[in-house]
DNA sequence: AGCATCGGTGGAAACGATTACATGATCCGC
DNA sequence: GCGGATCATGTAATCGTTTCCACCGATGCT
């Protein structure tokens, strides 16, 4: 059993509101007192409890994240940015991840009542519908790349579209002729838009050569074996994220196919892989942490100013990164700056 | 604000205690008024406040991480690893991460105070001295991956001695000559574990060659160079984790060594990334999801048996992973099943 | 000298739930 | 027909904090 703010008090022979003042830092407490409550507290190894303390002030200082998974580097690169964000603010993180349906999901949502100041949501089941049912009271939340934009919320989206026609502008103007697209996960809102990209990219007259994914390396396998044995050939492949361009560019190198010389190949995402892969992956990079990060400043403004929630959806811009497997790029492996990590 | 128990009590026109009954399924309840209590909540949006719940129940179903960072692969295969685990009992993750220093850390501990059930705990400043004095109260804990063994918490590592022993042998059975190890961080109970185990794998009578690192790329590529430039030169090379062993391979590429053929290289970790590098990766496979997992599952033990604290320290057996960096391994790029996951 | 002020402190009411105990009503068996 | 068991429900204490208010001695101003 901890000891109580009431020990601490018995102890130091003051009152609990006296202790209360003194360990927060109130300017009326004696410093004699104050300083015999300091002792005391520290003999007693007193730690306030954080369900009284917030039951009472309304505060948590906790924010929770409903994320859909935390497999593979997107996710560990976006809790990086948003637990980097929240940690400079003072803040902890509750998470809650992998919910198969839409009750998981809604339970998870209620179990944070009470115990979180405010709520990144990132879930494949949260449409406006599901957020306002089943938002416990008014809770601040923001979303994250769910595409649609909602009254209540503020919303933080990746450029998909714009990025998906940068890539497939850049095959066309360095000359390929027939570039084929890979498509991601059916139904994902991220995947629809990359596809959308990629026919807003083609030069008009172009023919679009669409092969069906799921974001799985697998998946990019299979579509580079059905690519590999296409007539006519194509003479480049964009795959709807990384993973698949990974999978495509095995499948070819086993169909005897060269990269970039008789095919190139780009990704999307720019996860860490994508520059020790041989070739390296010509792709799109997407700043995940830093729209984590965006994304949970947005939520504290929202936390700490209720009524203006500013409801507006941000679109983060992602930049071309271009590398061997497009035909390009330094020759050598880059060994570009990484700060630098145990493991 | 939300509604509490007393909105839905009024609602129902029946008293707070038969509204918690009612929802917590507790079966004296009259199922005519329960229906009216649901209905009740229902409509009110009623979330029960996690804060005045744990409050009296002295539970959180939460358990607290406290992690050094939450860079790269390996924290984030862990956090998967614990999440998940904890998920499947029904617990919330608090997570807690990059403490600069002592101070930081210990702030991280008293705050999570009353709001988790148990901490798991993996910090290089988290020794006994450390535990002792700012464990609030009696938290049970469980230690990762430092190395000491305490009384009063259980821990778990990884058997780093034993795989590095088993690399060295590995190297030395496939008629290496020379074989060079790079370091990782200084004062790193992990790195120096690994470096021992080189010692023990080398043969009565082979000269250790030991080059400093500390686990980064960058450190990798500079150890590197130098051993590219040994006289004699090494015919092998053994990094103390994948990153390191990545910039290696990059410097010796770069000093026109071509791998395995003039010199073999491995690393420890098996990271994702190591089994697309090319040639992919020789390594030492650590199960970090599942390490993460037990560890949960020994502290959720620790909590539901607060006098039965097993202080053992479990270590984790790891398995050796022959890839062509080495001379062996599969010809062509592996493609092993993984989850299918977006991104 | 008297009265308002002020600064330190204590008492007690919140916060929102759970739960031991009290209270009636109903029902049963003798 | 009456005492006691049973059952649904209400009353109130409780968890550990913060904070409003009252109190009281000392001080300053006129």
């Amino acid at each position: 059993m901890p000891a109580t703010i009431r020990d601490v008090a018995r102890a130091a022979g003051v009152s609990v509101a006296t202790v209360s003042r003194a360990l927060n830092g109130a300017t009326n407490v004696l410093p004699e007192t104050r300083q015999r409550i300091e002792e005391a507290a520290r003999t007693l190894r007193f730690t306030p409890s954080g369900a009284a303390r917030s039951l009472i002030t309304r505060r948590t200082d906790t924010i929770g994240a409903l994320l859909p998974d935390l497999h593979g580097e997107y996710f560990s690169e976006l809790i990086r940015g948003i637990d980097q964000a929240a940690r400079a603010r003072g803040l902890h993180l509750l998470v809650s991840s992998s919910h198969g349906n839409a009750d998981e999901a809604a339970a998870a949502l209620r179990a944070m009542n009470g115990r979180v100041d405010g709520l990144l949501v990132m879930s494949p089941h949260a449409d406006a519908d599901f957020l306002r049912h089943n938002l416990p009271g008014s809770l601040p939340a923001v979303l994250l790349n769910s595409g649609m934009d909602l009254e209540d919320h503020a919303s933080f989206v990746i450029d998909n579209l714009g990025g998906a026609t940068t890539m497939t502008r850049h095959f066309v103007a360095s000359g390929r002729q027939r570039v084929a697209f890979i498509t991601g996960a059916p139904h994902n809102d991220e995947a629809a838009q990359r596809l959308a990209g990629y026919r807003a990219g083609l030069k008009p007259g172009m023919r679009e050569l669409v092969f069906e994914g799921d974001f799985s390396e697998e998946a990019g396998w299979a579509a580079g074996r059905r690519i590999a044995n296409h007539k006519p050939r194509p003479d480049a492949v964009f795959a709807a994220n990384d993973m698949m361009a990974v999978g495509c560019m095995a499948a070819l190198h086993e169909a005897g196919l060269r990269v970039p010389d008789d095919i190139a190949v780009a990704g999307f995402d720019d996860i860490p892989i994508a520059r020790y892969v041989t070739p390296a992956l010509t792709t799109i990079r997407v700043p995940i942490a830093a729209l984590g990060a965006a994304a949970l400043d947005a939520l504290v403004k929202a936390v700490e100013a209720p009524q203006s929630q500013a409801t507006h959806t941000v679109v983060t811009p992602v930049e071309l990164v271009v590398r061997r497997s497009c035909g390009a790029g330094p020759p050598a492996m880059p060994r570009a700056p990484r700060a630098a990590a145990p493991h």
